[in-house]
DNA sequence: AGGCTATTTATACACTTGCGCAACAAGGCC
DNA sequence: GGCCTTGTTGCGCAAGTGTATAAATAGCCT
């Protein structure tokens, strides 16, 4: 009567991948309570059971979710930075424009971030995860701002380049926060366009030549 | 043998604080998957059965410890802006070290803040109660920097206003949770510098004359 | 002192959880 | 085609969950 299953066997990778992603769509939908074997499993098209083939537990199965969600963000944002042909300071305008709009502004990336972080102090492997993603992106942001103000001729020493870096990284979480958790209260490139003037204003830039005033 | 427990009566007001207190440390040390019913009243001193006599379930009870919470934070937060005698620029630098400081720069409160914001776009209360605390932390921040810009003969429109609060809130929001996270990264007292900085460099106010750090 | 009542304890219950394990079958290999 | 490996299912289990409810007792009122 009662027919097994049928199935299709996968490769390892794209099971696991599969089984990462059915974690995380789980834990946004669901929180970390909600985010059960069982519902991750129903979500990726398995039997719960399949999953302790491949993880050892669910913890490590979270914390491979979250490295994986961390690598994605930072990748993501830096990609923004690739630009041949273009001054340092669009350079900078583009980075921060491009990490302020969809779709890195996303309430459902945001509630997985926040998700896990609040975890953070008590699991040092999200902790680290957590620590090389943000580090991994400061450095970058400080990157950008040398070449801006060397390109402006102004020779800041390490302290004060940190702290721009600091203030700028502080300027874009902010503002992301903000987009992710009420949209609506934005219109399309206000965020963008307060967090690039906020930002040149740090760094003591004259405001672009053009009609603003 | 097995004697029953001995108990004293509380005041009600004083149990339910009690009950709520101890939820915020249940969720700030196991999260919200370990903040079982049994595991609050333990703290509480209490046993679990009575946490249904103070609340109808623990979803309430959970949406009220993050009402408590928000509460607590704003209140904390607007408290520095009390200051009789002092110029509006003074003001707000007082606000924004306040903020970047202990106790509001603490571990354990940020583990709470993500933990119960990563259920916002899944639980309305939450969402709201979030809401309203960001709107009187932003709107409190409005009307300092009004003070200030009126003080400096600048009467910026609703619009530049509304900016400079967004702008503002962010870069105390950011260096919050990097203060938070990583409070070991920073020396004291260089988060607040790093926020006073940038807030006046966002609102194009003239250095402070004087060797102030 | 003795009773009343509402706070508090204690126990029961139905349900879900992560995990272990044996049986099954998909798909490559000969 | 038939076999063998192992990815996959299905089921059971003990522990833990939130909730319901009966039994006890602390502390006020008279």
């Amino acid at each position: 009567m009662n027919a097994r299953r049928k199935f299709r066997r996968e490769g390892e990778e794209r099971r696991r991948q599969d089984l990462i992603d059915a974690t995380l769509d789980s834990v946004a939908e669901y929180g970390l309570q909600g985010a059960t074997l069982r519902t991750i499993a129903l979500r990726a098209g398995v039997t719960a059971g399949l999953i302790r083939h491949y993880f050892p537990g669910k913890e490590e199965l979270l914390q491979e979710a979250y490295t994986a969600l961390v690598g994605r963000m930072t990748e993501q944002a830096k990609a923004a930075l690739v630009m041949e042909d273009a001054s340092p300071r669009q350079r900078l305008a583009a980075f921060v424009t491009a990490n302020l709009n969809a779709p890195i502004i996303d309430q459902r990336v945001f509630s997985l971030w926040a998700t896990f972080l609040g975890r953070a102090n008590a699991d040092p492997t999200l902790a680290r995860a957590h620590r090389e993603g943000y580090l991994g992106f400061r450095n970058e942001v400080e990157a950008v701002v040398a070449e801006v103000l060397a390109a402006e001729r102004r020779k800041p020493d390490a302290g004060k380049l940190r702290h721009h870096a600091i203030a700028i990284n502080a300027i874009i979480d902010g503002l992301w926060i903000e987009g992710c958790l009420a949209a609506e209260m934005f219109s399309p490139g206000e965020l963008a366009a307060i967090g690039v003037k906020a930002i040149e204003a740090e760094l003591g830039l004259a405001p672009e030549k053009g009609g603003n005033q």
